[in-house]
DNA sequence: CCTGACCACTCGTCTATACGAGTATGGGTG
DNA sequence: CACCCATACTCGTATAGACGAGTGGTCAGG
């Protein structure tokens, strides 16, 4: 058992009201931000940190777990608590749907993972017809019936997101679409070539913890959040042809949109 | 000791190796989705769980704290547990900005929520001069030195979001920007009286979980991530006049864009 | 050299107990 | 009737102990 390095901890003020435990993650906390523990580096253990504050175990776990909701550390059992390092973001740009931008023939995620140097993958590929819910009905104009496709993406073998679009039927049957490969630029391009010329995107950001369902999905560490991102797509008449339903690692992005100001 | 309504929980299955206290979790969760447990309701004590599944009480206060995490549910000292109830959401739409509803005496934020029906009110209000962090810095192009505009905004008493605005000091210094309340139409309509006629706004959108110092700003439950946004407010010639960089409470927001097809 | 058994260390789960502190309620007292 | 206080409930904090399970190293034996 290595020494724990002097002066990284100080003691605690069993003065203060506030909380053995709390006191216990404050000194961690500031320990991390202060760079005292980098990134991926691993904390004392548990029995370190009982003898070192002279607690019970109970106590350190429950420092520890508090740490773990603010997503600054992660457990690995049978080897230690570590600082979780911080994946790199991808970077979400309002353009990315521009017309320009689907030229190619592959999907703006594998262009962009690609040019970022990561490894993308797309995962979970289901193409399916099925009753929409009350939410997408709304969105899409009631249609009876949507197209569903569902996908999972992931960088480096990390998943990071996962989305469904649902088309409204009458426009996505027996077409590209309903593919499982849309071909190159994707449906927005196959969208477009059906003559429904795209004039616009509405999208909705909210943040929420994931579901157990997602934490799964995404293999989500305790304390991120997930992106939950919904975006409509208007043709020039002002339909409603296209609802994307997206969650996302709230750890691996950032959303960058660009405003006019009229 | 009221009964608890019978058939809402299950029992346990001690041959699955799903551990004890995520089974009770998964259980109460399942009442919870399933409307069994309504919002703002209280779930059975810690005692009466005991009772009820048999197990010891940090086992009820392990799955307990796994529901808080995700959200769900929040805790009230000398109360008991609750079903977290969902707050009206602040919808912030994409065009807030935009030069047609700048010419209210009111601050946006203000007009907006007397048309919601909240109580408005803004808080912590601080204005100075001070050194840029780096990234401020960098994206106002390194000016030496910034005027830095704090506040907190909160609807119905609640605290919602804080802010902070910089602009580079020889755009703000002297000038209504410089005090506390800028006037009509905020400090953009200032900004354009001074002949900083606005371009742009490039928002970046991330999620997190809070810091302990945001968790006491913004009074946030456990579960509740922050929406961190930074926006870069950019003159016609092509030079950022501000950054804001707000941190808001993700439970009171969604965030609305509408972006082009181009 | 490789393999497998063992062992020490890690975190995960669970029990039982104790006391403290916040909240609500009801009943007794003024 | 109004107030205060005792009380019984709530969750919060902390201890001590036990066993399980995953990981990685050492070391003996093939």
């Amino acid at each position: 058992m290595a020494p724990l390095p002097s002066g990284v901890l100080g003691s605690l003020d069993s003065t203060s009201d506030r909380a053995v435990f709390r006191q216990i993650a404050d000194q961690l906390r500031e320990a991390i931000d202060k760079g005292r523990f980098k990134e991926g580096a691993k904390l004392p253990s548990e029995s370190e940190l009982v003898e070192r504050f002279g607690v019970s175990r109970m106590t350190v776990r429950n420092a520890l777990s508090v740490l773990q909701g603010e997503g600054l550390v992660h457990s690995e059992h049978g080897k230690g608590v570590f600082v979780r390092p911080r994946p790199p973001v991808r970077r979400l740009a309002s353009d990315r749907f521009a017309r320009r931008h689907r030229d190619q023939g592959k999907s703006a995620f594998t262009v962009e993972a690609e040019a970022a140097g990561s490894r993308p993958e797309v995962d979970n590929l289901q193409v399916k017809e099925e009753r929409p819910t009350r939410d997408i009905a709304t969105r899409l104009g009631e249609p009876r019936k949507v197209l569903a496709r569902r996908r999972r993406y992931l960088l480096d073998g990390r998943p990071v997101e996962f989305a469904a679009s649902f088309l409204p039927l009458d426009i996505a049957r027996d077409t590209p679409i309903a593919q499982p490969n849309p071909g190159p630029g994707g449906i927005y391009a196959r969208l477009e070539e059906l003559g429904h010329r795209l004039d616009h995107f509405d999208e909705e950001v909210r943040a929420r913890m994931p579901t157990p369902a997602e934490v799964k999905t995404l293999h989500l560490a305790a304390g991120v959040p997930v992106i939950h991102l919904v975006r409509t797509a208007y043709d020039t008449e002002g339909r409603a042809v296209e609802v994307c339903d997206t969650v996302m690692a709230a750890d691996a992005y950032v959303l960058a949109y660009q405003l006019p100001a009229n």
